[in-house]
DNA sequence: ACCTTATAGTTTGACATCGTACTATAGTCA
DNA sequence: TGACTATAGTACGATGTCAAACTATAAGGT
């Protein structure tokens, strides 16, 4: 009947948690966030930002680990918005440049300033050192998953 | 520039990782998955053949802590595969009552059946004392979320 | 040069999800 | 009993996501 050993289970309840939390926590992020950003909107532009340079859409799909598919989507809204422009690249015909621009640096800017609060109270859900014992394992998990994929 | 506390910045490490693996997981766990089922459905039949008895739709919204409106799709998809059925509650003229079907269960060992090597290879990717680590936490997070929305 | 393979990007169809708006039934209370 | 409020379920539009199919360009090998 139930065909899992105990590990299995526990691995099981893991990502089931984990899940859970990614919901609750981006819908709640997305809430705050201004020009109807969303939250893959939201890390396409804080990504820009930190990492400047030229990014093609398919080094920022690996990024976020999507598919290009995905990130073809999420560009083209943001650029409707006007918050990234594209333009070909002239030494590979196959690839393209995003750029952010400057209204697209201040929604980010914008954007952060609403998210803050809904951080900050997170505070009292987790203590730091709560934080740092999370942190080292699940980058564990997210590294091998993203190995083998 | 960065409005954010190193804390903050933590934590938002902490979700961006979480989304991450969510993200990654469930792909990975949807690729194994027979009769097409989602990792959705799968959480719903697994629900079904653990917590034996009458489920209405808003309870299972609950459960799984999506909106009513998300519950809705997926039992529909469900029915339509046949895997579970549904009639009017006698006792309660808004209310809906959610059945396993026979196919149901059987959709959901065969299920279970390909899903358990994908899990047995995360093994190697966390000890149980890593697994033991992250859930109290995870478990911490994802209850104060669930209350403060 | 040509053929094959790899890579970049888009498109399409399916699904989950949200928020909002809506209908119908229950429950409360004056 | 009648009015207000709460709850159950559905519908709709938008978004993100995947997988698969497709076009176009690049790179390698013979």
């Amino acid at each position: 009947m139930n065909a899992l050993s105990q590990r299995e289970q526990a691995l099981f309840l893991l990502l089931n948690e984990i899940g859970i939390i990614s919901q609750l926590s981006s819908a709640r992020l997305e809430r705050l966030l201004p020009h109807g950003l969303t939250v893959a909107q939201f890390g396409l532009l804080n990504h820009l930002v930190r990492l400047d340079g030229d990014w093609s859409p398919a080094r920022l799909a690996a990024a976020f680990q999507v598919t290009k598919g995905t990130m073809t989507s999420t560009l083209q809204r943001l650029e409707a918005k006007g918050f990234i422009s594209m333009r070909a690249n002239p030494a590979d015909g196959r690839a393209k440049i995003v750029t952010l621009t400057d209204a697209g640096r201040r929604a980010r800017e914008a954007a952060l300033a609403a998210a803050g609060p809904g951080l900050a109270d997170l505070k009292a859900a987790l203590s730091p050192a709560d934080v740092d014992t999370l942190i080292p394992g699940l980058q564990k998990l997210r590294i091998w998953l993203d190995m083998h994929r």
